[in-house]
DNA sequence: GTGTTAGCTTACCAGTCGGTAAGTTTTTTC
DNA sequence: GAAAAAACTTACCGACTGGTAAGCTAACAC
């Protein structure tokens, strides 16, 4: 590993932790041992090395989510292995996900490179595969995006509240909803997958 | 409206928008033609003033959802009733998600008086709510908030993202989906209500 | 073996931050 | 109307920030 990675790696957990902002790029070099001028040879700015760190993660996921979705050609399956694996990422990267979701906090300009393309090519993707679907057949786009957003934001809203979990119900408890979480996702999906319209009384 | 509301107001704004960090107190007086000396002489210090706004939210938000949940015994309609309201809440507020968003990111101790109990009860009075539908009887509490919380990511989520979504899909798309998301919100809604279960295929 | 480049350091700077100290002006109290 | 308190200001400080400038050192090119 490079001295390059190894300064991507230590920002994006400290990113991740701190947020841009409280994250001092000298900080960042104490980890490795090192001055903040070498990270600043390396990177020329702080925020490049944010933009770095960001751009490695979006490469990450989409690669991902492509691979999977060129497994099967059942729409079905496509949105929810898709959806699982981002749970499951969520969970095990949570790093990525706080990250994200600060991003989407500040819309601002700060890293040009920014997610804003990454999710919306990923989101696309979930909406066709969404509209692909028998119950949905000639139902609006905007309903498909909606819907996909709202199992995202089930899902990364989740991720990045295990710290607060944790804390408000207890380690067991909150390691209980973990478990849970997986058939309480799928009975979302499932709610969309077959646009189970339930009348009023 | 005396200045130390006018101050907290400001406050509540500079920092949601911007964080903590990035939200300097001077910044804040500036805008009401005061000093930061004046903000300190108010409030003692920066986190004293956060503080303030955190606890402000909390209360408006608790009050609102305890005084709904009293217009009706039927938990299916005080369930509907409650996170619709949220979302009406988190849509014409937008400053307020923001903000309780960025605590949940930031679970660290800067504000003692933090959201992180008034968000407690709230989940575990929606949660005691769920668990009085018929299609929830005897099912364990941890699905029940577990439910809880992915409707409640759904709405927040989506809420914190509207700026994102203008930006990508166009301000005509990212209205539409709003307007989209109270019947698909509906529709997750009902999938819990009668705790729909579908086989696998 | 000389020139060049990559990787790093020390030294430094201008700007911003939250907060303290001490004083001034305005309002309230009795 | 005098005393007290509240609402503010000017002046200042030490700590920290990202970034620039200049130089050192070792590996590599040819």
């Amino acid at each position: 590993m490079t001295t390059k990675h190894r300064f991507i790696a230590v920002a994006k957990r400290q990113f991740a932790e701190n947020g841009f902002d409280r994250t001092s790029i000298a900080s960042i070099a104490d980890e490795l041992g090192l001055t903040k001028q070498a990270l600043l040879h390396h990177f020329g700015s702080k925020k490049n090395l944010y933009g770095e760190v960001l751009r490695q993660i979006s490469e990450r996921h989409t690669s991902i989510a492509a691979n999977l979705v060129l497994e099967t050609e059942d729409p079905r399956t496509q949105l929810e292995t898709v959806l699982f694996a981002s749970f499951e990422n969520a969970m095990e990267e949570p790093l990525e996900s706080q990250l994200l979701m600060r991003e989407l906090l500040e819309n601002t300009s700060r890293a040009e490179v920014a997610d804003t393309w990454y999710l919306k090519s990923a989101i696309e993707m979930l909406a066709n595969i969404v509209l692909e679907l028998p119950a949905w057949k000639n139902a609006p786009r905007t309903d498909a995006l909606t819907y996909v957003y709202q199992l995202l934001g089930a899902i990364n809203y989740f991720a990045i509240s295990q710290p607060t979990l944790k804390q408000m119900f207890g380690a067991r408890q909150s390691k209980a909803m973990e478990k849970t979480f997986r058939a309480e996702l799928y009975r979302l999906i499932q709610a969309g997958v077959y646009r189970i319209a339930i009348k009023e009384n």
